[in-house]
RNA sequence: GGUUCCGUAGCUCAGCUGGAUAGAGCAACAGCCUUCUAAGCUGUGGGUCGCGCGUUCGAAUCGCGCCGGAAUCACCA
């Protein structure tokens, strides 16, 4: 039970007491008091002005009154303004604090039964990911992650973008000017080598337009299975694949399931049928089928070419049906950029108008795009960010950093190098996931992402000061378990503070799976790893001669570590004992 | 033009299911390492929460209207 919900329940005593009514818990108010107040929690009396019939103050005072005299947590009050400030005993803190400790599973939400699909990165196989993709991947990770810790069945797919013009267009060009290149025999890697052909085509079309018609040709081959042309686009598709592998290893990416576009890129016609059937949708005289959203204020939307063919939508409609029928899935996440808001209205309009009850519970968590301080990242303009080099530069700069502050002798090259990556990678993750997922964010490549202030290697600094303290205990022969919290321990102001955050970690992982943003979880491990450096400042936990208290705060802050860990895992981003 | 989203300190962002004097980080300036890791802590300066009207005891938060920006509205994916 979280320590709001025992002073509602008290409250509502309170008022059934003084005034005979009765109130649903909802109805109240009941937050955090602000900190220039003296109080635990603050229960607003503005709304109860309506059974008191007095004013704020004398409402605020005779609840304060009756709470004080009846419940022996609370130990004390005061009314400011309309705001009653409520005080809880240290005998309170410290039984709450120990349920918290003793619980193994603390900050893993009841199940709710549910199986959700989360589908995310979804690349085509063209060129290499960039600072774009990346948003995309950790994005989906962590949120599925925070799925399951809000106590559902994640199941992370990905739909491969592995056929079309744009594939082709890298394969003419390696076939017309790459003399044979392999990623062997250039020593690149495969998702470069065929972006840089992607490129090299580009060059090709603005020289000679007619080589469009060329790839068109093998496009149609593609269809029709042509050996030559399926064989090419294997071999070029596995050295993508190749490369993608390498860099989802290094950012912690994985998929429960894969689907691929070239398997997948036929379904949908079979519904397009039905609903043609049903008459949700419309044949034309040239055989274009389409579906007339005008009464919802939209457009009407093309499902089928004349020439038969179908179009994205289509095989996001079929892809859709089969997934929910599968997995028996409960609801669907599609972490796609805002630039696609238009498609998934429309896709939750169609499924809605075939009858699926499912529609509703499609949810497109759209992101804003990346951008640099010169605006979008353009291809052809050379500004993109490139994953792989990205992570390499970020993994130089842990390193010179840590180097420089030279607090890690005693540690193999090996664990150092780990180390490296953990706080490079830290940094990266925690400066796109902090930011609301709704909203555009700037990414300026002249400037180096901070290890300083609001950060990822800040938190994950944090964590390694508290192991150091856990260790010395260790060394000096201290043990402590969840038990050594006894009634009599008697927390101060600030370690108060720290149980009260802790205490909200399972309500930030409601919230966040609710908002689908990782977001909540980072601001939240901030203001946890913030409140405990400040602890830090001012209180030498290990100098405290009292055992008990001494016991009570290594139990403190081995909670706040595992919390930290918890809260920053979600994110998928380690923390270290040292560094 | 229609639809959707965004506008908070010089910069990057929290806060938005209405609550007290709007918070962090960066940058600037001033302090703190014989004491558990200074990637830290403390302090100073910095705001018409885009503008206006409305609802309310109370609005950055809700509603409406403007202004500014973004995305999208393909027989592309």
């Amino acid at each position: 039970m979280t320590a709001e919900i025992f002073i509602a329940e008290k409250v509502i005593e309170a008022i059934g007491n003084l005034y005979g009514a009765g109130v649903e818990a909802s109805a109240l108010q009941v937050q955090a008091t602000r900190k220039e107040f003296e109080g635990d929690f603050t229960l607003v009396t503005f709304p109860l002005l309506r059974l008191s019939r007095t004013s704020p103050e004398a409402t605020g005072t005779a609840i304060g009154d009756w709470l004080k005299a009846n419940v022996p947590e609370i130990s004390g009050f005061n009314v400011a303004k309309g705001f009653l400030n409520i005080s809880l005993s240290t005998v309170f803190w410290a039984g709450y604090f120990r349920e918290i400790a003793s619980d193994s599973s603390f900050g893993r939400l009841p199940s709710t039964g549910k199986v959700i699909m989360v589908e995310f990165s979804s690349p085509n196989t063209n060129k290499p990911l960039h600072l774009g993709h990346v948003r995309n991947n950790l994005l989906g990770a962590s949120v599925s992650n925070l799925l399951e810790a809000a106590g559902n069945e994640v199941i992370k797919t990905t739909l491969v973008n592995d056929r079309g013009v744009h594939i082709c267009k890298s394969m003419y060009a390696w076939q017309k000017s790459f003399n044979g290149a392999t990623p062997e025999s250039t020593g690149k890697k495969g998702d470069h080598l065929v972006g840089d052909c992607y490129v090299r085509f580009a060059q090709m079309e603005k020289e000679d337009p007619s080589v469009l018609d060329e790839v068109h040709a093998m496009l149609v081959k593609w269809e029709a299975g042509d050996p030559q042309v399926r064989a090419l686009w294997k071999m070029m598709n596995g050295w993508v694949f190749a490369g993608f592998e390498e860099t989802y290893k290094a950012l912690g990416i994985t998929f429960d399931k894969v689907y691929y576009e070239s398997e997948t890129y036929l379904l949908g016609k079979e519904l397009v049928r039905k609903g043609l059937d049903t008459g949700v949708f419309e044949r034309e005289a040239d055989g274009s089928v389409w579906c007339d959203l005008t009464a919802d204020g939209l457009d009407r939307k093309l499902l089928i070419r004349s020439d038969g063919t179908s179009v994205y939508i289509t095989q996001d409609l079929g892809t859709a049906e089969r997934r929910f029928s599968e997995y028996s899935l409960d609801s669907h996440v599609y972490v796609v950029g805002d630039e696609q808001n238009y498609h998934f209205q429309v896709l939750k309009l169609i499924l809605g108008r075939l009858g699926f009850g499912w529609a509703d519970q499609i949810h497109h968590l759209s992101y804003g795009m990346v951008e640099l301080p010169e605006g979008k990242m353009k291809s052809r303009e050379g500004t993109v960010v490139d994953a792989d080099d990205l992570i390499v530069k970020m993994y130089e700069e842990a390193k010179a950093t840590s180097e420089e502050s030279g607090k890690l002798e005693g540690l193999s090259e090996e664990e150092k190098d780990k180390l490296y990556g953990m706080i490079g990678l830290g940094a990266l993750k925690y400066f796109i996931l902090k930011v609301d997922p709704r909203k555009k964010m700037l990414f300026d490549p002249k400037e180096s992402i901070d290890f300083n202030g609001n950060t990822g290697p800040f938190i994950q600094y944090t964590h390694a000061r508290i192991c150091s303290i856990l260790r010395k205990a260790e060394e000096q022969g201290i043990s402590f378990i969840p038990a050594d919290i006894t009634p009599g321990v008697r927390f101060s102001a600030r370690e108060i503070r720290l149980i009260k955050l802790i205490g909200s970690y399972p309500q930030k992982i409601a919230e966040g799976a609710v908002a689908f943003s990782p977001a909540v979880l980072a601001n939240y491990s901030f203001d946890l790893a913030k409140e405990f450096n400040q602890y830090y400042h001012d209180t030498p936990v290990l100098r405290e001669e009292d055992s008990s208290l001494l016991k009570a705060r290594l139990v403190l802050i081995s909670i706040l570590a595992s919390v930290l860990e918890k809260s920053m895992g979600i994110l998928g981003i380690g923390l270290p004992d040292r560094m």
